[in-house]
DNA sequence: GCAAGGTC
């Protein structure tokens, strides 16, 4: 008797094989590790894919519209994912002649298809319809034996469910995406590589919906009154915000040659709880807070550090640390590096982390694994030390804050100040990626009279709402259940790619916002996430039995071919609209013809240039460097745009002939650095303006132009 | 050329 039992990952293959069997032994065939025992004369083999083998493709890919489709091996698809064929030869391999086939993958619906698409097209049909499932939410050993003793009947709605998630995706997504580039091509005879699908769009109308937000917003003019006494005290007028100047005047004169009388004190002691245990989110929100990077770099790096060992599986939205980890032994491991056990060796006993809410069946939150890495690359190292440190200090104890708030008249007029200071630091110590406000509190007591210096009233405006960054775009499609945790990322870099958006504070571009505006006419289902509800409530009656797959993408094909055939009708008028926005977006700078600069394509040197607007009778072209990104800083010499090039970045004139090394027009000025003191200045990077401090790269103080209008309350 | 989903 031969057995083959298919997992999802390499890693649960392991887990699987090491709870079914001691003897469960790891071989290799053409790369791909597999395992293998024998047990009262029948042989086992965990095999295991790869996440998902087989992808959708049209099955005439000549036909105008898509909607009959097949499932193709992913590596005929995306020559990227080479690596799938040798777990694919693998299971094919193995799977010939066997006797029993166990599908083991999660037990979900992307999973179940996982498996049920290796089976059908790797091992054959029979072994689909004979085949056993394993049913487990844990990779625990007592729920794999469970799962492996007691297996049940492979759930083919829940089958159906996943194939129609996919065939949904496609027909909607790849369909209308076609027809927005036929009408661009048909109405100017030009490519741009445009896209629209179920998450990407609803992700995109958000940040539309923004940008709408921002640009239509009124800012309203108020007062604020502060007060600056000895000990370099500064006390807010307690009305806050005054909406009247009239009003904030008269606030100035009562307050005219008063003192200052401390009226109130009150001093408050407050805990502060460890953090949770990193899921994917909230590490990738962290990192992008603490040291810059993106969502998707910080993914990248996480599946790094999980395929050499030092750390668990990133793919996971639990925020806990069952006991069966083993918290001693990491800790223990960890030791062994100086730094980490320092603290370490505070952790109160007994070891109990502090765990958030969210949980994941499949797997437990991110944590070391205790094996120290020996070699990484400094961004690897900073993101290690990050969930390291982080892991640390789920155990340490609550950190204790002391406020201060006193309350104070200066003649008739109600002023307060708070102060914050740590009394006990607790986990604090240990996780040293966060700033800590620690004030000194002034020595004064009630009926204490100061002397006020100054009293000033600044006038300032309210604020549009703040602009979306990588890291709260993701915890927005997070909140609204768009998108999973593995592809949140990548949608977002895809905006960026269509060129839909820019900037590091996001800001939609001409063509994204005709995007929006385009489908919201044509097709309004997928600008919104009620089309991912809509799924989501198909896929449940397709699993329970109450509809059948054929009749949801039939219905599903019908709403497509209504959207097609409107969009068919007007395809001049959408393609020049969409190819003019795109035009816009293209702007870098100004010529010296007064003309716009703007990056153009050349499909013979397959290059990226830029030209002028005024083309034909303005002739100037540039061509740019390798990966090179066009500055909004201008050259101190000739005005052109300076460019960013090469690695490390350089700069210089976009004209090679100017000669004048990347010096920029003299930055703007615009405040004073909280870290170190020195001038702020108005810098523009990759991603657009920013303030960063002109003590760089000594102090790396930087701020987004948001941020510094937002604060410039103090 | 195009989606979203799983994974090394």
């Amino acid at each position: 008797m031969h057995e083959v039992i298919i997992c999802e990952k390499p890693k649960s293959s392991e887990k699987i094989a090491q709870a079914l069997s001691p003897h469960a032994e790891k071989k290799t065939y053409k790369k791909v590790a597999y395992w293998e025992f024998e047990e009262e004369g029948k042989k086992t083999t965990v095999l295991s894919a790869v996440g998902h083998l087989y992808s959708l493709k049209p099955l005439n890919s000549k036909n105008e519209h898509f909607f009959d489709l097949e499932w193709i091996p992913l590596y005929d698809i995306d020559k990227k994912k080479s690596y799938v064929k040798d777990y694919v030869n693998a299971i094919k391999k193995f799977g010939k002649g066997a006797d029993i086939f166990i599908h083991a993958c999660d037990y979900d619906i992307e999973g179940t298809l996982i498996g049920y698409n290796a089976l059908k097209y790797i091992c054959g049909d029979k072994s689909v319809e004979n085949a056993l499932r394993m049913k487990f939410s844990t990779l625990t050993k007592e729920d794999v034996l469970n799962a492996y003793h007691k297996p049940i009947d492979l759930d083919f709605n829940q089958v159906d469910s996943g194939i129609a998630r996919h065939v949904l995706d496609f027909i909607f997504g790849v369909n209308i995406s076609k027809a927005l580039m036929k009408s661009v091509r048909e109405s100017t005879s030009r490519f741009i590589k445009l896209s629209a699908g179920r998450v990407q769009t609803p992700t995109l109308s958000i940040l539309v919906d923004r940008e709408k937000e921002i640009r239509e917003f009124v800012p309203v003019p108020y007062w604020m009154i502060k007060a600056l006494l000895e000990e370099g005290i500064v006390a807010d007028n307690k009305k806050g915000k005054i909406w009247d100047k009239k009003e904030a005047e008269a606030v100035l004169s009562n307050c005219k040659g008063n003192d200052a009388v401390v009226d109130h004190i009150k001093l408050l002691n407050t805990t502060k709880k460890p953090p949770f245990p990193f899921d994917l989110g909230s590490l990738q929100s962290e990192a992008y807070g603490v040291f810059g990077f993106s969502p998707k770099r910080t993914q990248q790096i996480a599946q790094n550090l999980y395929t050499e060992g030092y750390t668990s599986y990133p793919r996971t939205s639990s925020q806990k640390l069952p006991k069966s980890i083993g918290y001693e032994g990491i800790l223990e491991k960890l030791s062994k590096d100086s730094a980490f056990k320092k603290q370490i060796k505070k952790l109160p006993t007994p070891l109990k982390p502090n765990e958030g809410k969210k949980k994941d069946e499949a797997h437990p939150s991110i944590h070391p694994t205790g094996v120290l890495p020996k070699k990484l690359s400094t961004d690897d190292r900073k993101l290690y030390e990050l969930i390291v440190y982080r892991f640390i200090s789920v155990f340490g104890e609550d950190a204790t804050l002391e406020t201060m708030k006193t309350e104070l008249k200066i003649g008739e007029e109600d002023f307060l100040f708070r102060r914050k200071r740590i009394s006990y630091m607790g986990w604090l110590e240990h996780y040293p990626f966060r700033k800590v406000e620690n004030d000194e509190f002034p020595d004064i007591k009630k009926g204490d009279r100061l002397k006020v210096k100054k009293i000033r009233s600044e006038e300032k405006e309210t604020k549009p709402p703040a602009r979306y960054n990588e890291a709260s775009l993701i915890r927005e499609l997070e909140k609204r259940g768009l998108g999973t945790k593995s592809t949140r990322a990548d949608i977002i870099a895809i905006l960026y790619d269509r060129k839909y958006i820019y900037g590091k504070q996001i800001t939609v571009n001409q063509l994204g916002e005709n995007i929006i505006d385009t489908l919201r006419e044509y097709s309004p289902q997928i600008t919104s996430e009620e089309l991912t509800r809509q799924f989501e409530n198909e896929l449940q009656e397709i699993m329970a039995a109450e509809i059948t797959k054929e009749k949801v993408i039939d219905d599903a094909k019908k709403e497509v071919i209504s959207i097609l055939e409107d969009v068919e009708k007007s395809k001049l008028k959408i393609g020049q609209k969409i190819y003019d926005a795109y035009q816009e977006s293209r702007i870098v700078g100004e010529c010296k013809c007064k003309g716009n600069l703007v990056l153009k394509y050349s499909p013979r040197n397959k290059s990226t240039f830029v030209g002028c607007s005024n083309y034909p009778d303005c002739k100037a072209t540039y061509s740019l460097p390798r990966g090179a990104s066009v500055l909004k800083t201008t050259c101190e010499k000739c005005s052109l745009p300076l460019i960013s090039f090469g690695k490390p970045r350089q700069r210089a004139c976009l004209d090679p002939k100017c000669g004048q090394d990347g010096k920029e027009t003299k930055p703007e000025v615009v405040g004073k650095c909280p870290e170190c003191g020195k001038q702020l200045l108005k810098r523009s990077g990759r991603y657009g303006e920013f303030i960063g401090c002109s003590g760089f790269p000594k102090c790396r103080f930087t701020q987004s132009l948001e941020e510094k209008e937002a604060n410039k309350s103090g």
